[in-house]
DNA sequence: CCTCTTTGTTAGAGCGCTCTAAAATTGCGG
DNA sequence: CCGCAATTTTAGAGCGCTCTAACAAAGAGG
């Protein structure tokens, strides 16, 4: 009992079968010439392409893989649309896929776990040949497990485990480069908003305690994750303290936007009551209304690289597992400065 | 010839086969269960499942597309990842596939004709069941071609053509509710920034034209496109006028910021030298730093709204096309004042 | 002119699933 | 305890493609 199809249906779509027909050849022909195969005859070939043109033959993707047993389809699964630092990761996967010949099959989960659960398993069901997680709340026995059917490759988060490989910015580094730099400025009270379960929170929450504790400054984390609205929250939480912090590192940018607003909005000058500090310098901080210091990743680049990472298990067969750690540099704008007198 | 695979591949996954070997029941009964049909003893189906179970059995969406001809999966082409917008499109989008069972597959054409056109092939390979085409720079003709195959519903723009539905908003009200709300503050030099190509230009600038005429006002339209970069250039051309205009209405909030950007760094002060309004109120204009009078349009609900209307023609078998089309509201925030005396 | 290569083409067996139609089982009134 | 209808299960034919291995054609060499 299926449903009936509503659209506006011509006739059933050509398949190989009917192309095979209409040039007077056989399927595999056919087969060969869609596949670009160089061992068919130049007559033959063209005759097998226009009588494809005239049937507006399109081949089947299902049927396809289904037979060959892969998809030249890679899998990638982004914690958050609305973020644009992952508009511009998923730019140079694309990029590479592209070059390639490969195919992206993209998927959010709204940093929902479950969702994104969901969405591995769609992936899974669909045997996409490789998997790109940019910066998931996936645990990490589902990661292996998902390994274990294609190759996955980790954006902003690693795991040790088979068939794992991972490209991500030196995460602690980068929180020390802005704690650094805001303890120059003559900052004393410096918090960090964090980000929570997201990954690439730990280190960069570590940064921010070394540096602190390297220059026996009192810590102070307030708890949060990568969204605006959490940024307005902490920096809330921030307003109820005795005495207002001189200066707040952020989880990411768009948590310091968050946080900007809330306190913009309570009467406080950015930068001469409080500097914020963001991190992955999206193009968020780029905006000259926002202007924000902020860490800047190489996101293009590492997104390049996640899909080379996995291209090179899919087609190369590596099995050692890689890492690839790329440098993170401050970006100073005019969301910081001195620590007031 | 095969390249090899370089996962770390355990054992071939399990099949349908295979499950119903492990629990003694024939190929077909361990579908049906598979298919949550209700025609299966209590007793056959908990002994299935557990066969599945200890297989770790997981359904190939290839096969099962391919032996029953439709994906259960309708496929979203975005014209931009970084334009919020389009998330939050996609946000209502997806809610409604999640409650009603169906699967997203997410492309975009990071606004290139030619890369949109290869992400709707790829959708049509991928035989998805239905498609949503949310502002996109497709030809007529591919799309109505496209809705020979699989229901079509367009976002933010319109065809008329059997098979193809659309969800859109008012654009010609909404661009005249921003002129007239800056003549009511005494505006009269009030450019517009066009976007272009872009789906919903062309009624944004005819209600902005039709507004200014009414008023016997003077028209003066840059050109540009939906990117920041656009308008922070034509904002460029507007410093090069004798006497800038007073206001500006921008065909979106990307382009708004960019202007506001150029115009801020060449010393103008917004609102108090010249105003700017933009269209869509994404989260960037809500943005306190920001702070952009906009023209809302509701953006989870045209996602929602969007997705039901494929359903109908996918499972209720409508054929007739409609267009659904929602109201837009003018949305006051900081960027916009009486015009300078 | 026949055998041996090399190159081009094809038959046919799947890939893992769904679906129709038919077969097996069950329940129930008489 | 039998026959009939209702319920549950299964056999088997595809879905549209790829891939292996075998086959035909066309030159090359003796």
């Amino acid at each position: 009992m299926t449903a009936p199809r509503g659209s506006v249906k011509g006739t059933r779509p050509a398949t190989l079968e009917d192309v095979a027909r209409e040039a007077g050849v056989s399927r595999a022909l056919v087969s060969l010439v869609m596949r670009q195969k160089p061992q068919v005859s130049q007559e033959r070939r063209t005759r097998v392409l226009a009588a494809a043109a005239a049937l507006g033959y399109r081949p089947n993707a299902m049927a396809r893989s289904l037979a060959s047993r892969h998809s030249n389809t890679v899998g990638v699964l982004l914690n958050d649309l609305h973020n644009p630092f992952f508009a511009e990761i998923a730019d140079g996967i694309e990029r590479v896929a592209r070059d390639r010949g490969y195919r992206i099959l993209l998927s959010t989960g709204s940093r929902k776990r479950g969702r994104e659960e969901a969405a591995l398993e769609a992936f899974l069901e669909y045997r996409v040949d490789g998997l790109i997680l940019v910066s998931t709340l996936l645990s990490a026995a589902k990661i292996s497990q998902a390994a274990t059917l294609a190759p996955v490759t980790l954006v902003s988060h690693t795991l040790r485990s088979p068939g794992v490989d991972s490209v991500l910015t030196d995460d602690v580094h980068g929180a020390e480069l802005a704690v650094t730099y805001l303890i120059e400025l003559g900052h004393r009270r410096i918090v960090h908003i964090d980000g929570g379960r997201n990954p690439g929170s730990r280190p960069r929450r570590q940064g921010y305690e070394r540096a602190m504790d390297a220059a026996g400054l009192k810590r102070l984390v307030v708890p949060g994750d990568f969204s605006e609205g959490s940024g307005a929250e902490a920096a809330g939480q921030l307003l109820k303290l005795a005495r207002l912090p001189t200066a707040v590192l952020t989880s990411n940018d768009m948590a310091a936007t968050g946080a900007m607003d809330r306190l913009a909005e309570a009467g406080y000058s950015i930068p001469g009551d409080i500097s914020i500090v963001g991190y992955d310098n999206t193009s968020l901080a780029q905006l000259r209304q926002v202007s924000l210091t902020t860490v800047n990743q190489p996101r293009e680049e590492m997104g390049r690289l996640a899909m080379q990472t996995v291209l090179e298990r899919i087609e190369g067969g590596r099995t050692e597992a890689v890492s690839h750690v790329t440098a993170p540099t401050l970006v100073v704008r005019r969301s910081s400065g001195p620590a007031p007198a």
